[in-house]
DNA sequence: ATCCTCTACCAGCAAAATGCGCATGAGAAA
DNA sequence: TTTCTCATGCGCATTTTGCTGGTAGAGGAT
């Protein structure tokens, strides 16, 4: 089970991860908002710990941005506040529970494998559009003006990358790095194959997008 | 929204009902455990509000009694006692909160929205429906247009988890979470060799539904 | 300007790897 | 027994990959 921690005071930050990876938890552990929003992105975390107070962006931000994308991972509020009123509009943010510090470990866990317990809701799948494309990555389903096709598992990643940074330039290396991963050895000449292969995707589907080449910088993906 | 106060103190009892009532609740309430578990057999609750000291059955023996017998309703604990170990207790006995004595009104109907905003789990008596299918789990029927099957428990489990996301591609992982539970480390195989089961008995009840394969995502059924 | 060269990129092919369907048989449970 | 569950294995289709020959564009030399 992948838990994220979000809590700015770097004792607490490490001493929970410390105690919640003995209870068997994957855990991985950020320090503000932003970060969170950007970890949360990157990986489908089963539960999110979130500290109410943090540098950047506060919890409850990030708990109503999370909300706003059609992010519905369990979190649980943690916060140094113990008015009622803030516990409800916690809850009423879309928390799914709210602790109050000084908290007892136990309980936490208990809290923890209360709402783990429940049948894990997955996100409604979104997806992602530009122009006139949409994709859903759950299904690597593309769609255009004249038609739908379903793409394979790295032609997928691959257009996941310029959907999500529309119209900015991406290096080869960038690319590489996120579909392949950090540590695999492909030839380059591979992501000019699949630059090819989208291409062809695109106009399959009849769509006025295109993947324009940046020469000796990379690719963008433009109207 | 059906509520079912389950709390022996009366003066607590009618005001805690009248309130939730001004909230728009629906609320019945009954006194000892005994009857609550009579209440809950004839009536679906869509949440349980259960004092743990009761007469003649105290909570945590009806809540045990509940998850035993396969109700997964919703409960909040409701209680005096404020000791870390009865919260644990209590939630690892299936409650999904834990609110001590005396709490505030406000934040007793936060986390009552806060659980009622998730998808209500469906009881597992109805009869699943999809396109030209009706299943029902509890006997394991399959009925189709042309004729009607039984299926194994776990043809039948893995069924049920496409007829709860109809349309929505869900992964081997998904699956073998669900069907197999979490830590069962069947080979993979396995999935494919009931897949073929399941479409073997789709075919066999002459129905259209289709579970199509997402390659290198998992299996989606569809009309 | 024209030509040349060099590099980065494109297109396609064919071999390798992978994912999946289906069959069979062994063991467990009813 | 019969039924259910699971592992294993083969074969097919798709995906992924490395490779090769070819093209386009930038920049320098003439």
């Amino acid at each position: 089970m992948r838990i994220l921690l979000v809590e700015d005071d770097k004792n607490l930050n490490f001493s929970l991860k410390y105690s919640l990876e003995q209870e068997k938890f994957d855990v991985d552990s950020c320090f503000d908002g932003e970060e969170a929003l950007y970890y949360i992105e990157e990986t489908p975390y089963d539960l999110i710990l979130l500290d109410r107070m943090l540098p950047v962006r506060d919890g409850i931000s990030v708990l109503k941005q999370l909300r706003k994308d059609g992010v519905n991972t369990p979190v649980i509020l943690l916060t140094a506040l113990g008015e009622v009123n803030d516990k409800i509009t916690g809850l009423d943010c879309g928390a799914d529970d709210y602790l109050v510090k000084p908290f007892d470990l136990q309980e936490l866990c208990a809290r923890i494998r209360t709402i783990l317990r429940r049948p894990a809701q997955l996100s409604p799948l979104k997806a992602l559009t530009f122009a006139d494309l949409s994709f859903t990555s759950e299904s690597l389903t593309l769609t255009g003006p004249t038609g739908a096709c379903t793409l394979s598992r790295r032609e997928g990643a691959l257009l996941e990358s310029f959907l999500r940074r529309p119209n900015q330039p991406l290096s080869r290396q960038q690319l590489l790095l996120k579909v392949w991963g950090p540590d695999s050895d492909v030839e380059e000449g591979n992501l000019d194959n699949y630059m090819y292969f989208l291409r062809r995707r695109l106009r399959s589907v009849g769509s006025r997008a295109r993947l324009v080449t940046v020469r000796s910088v990379g690719y963008r993906l433009e109207e």
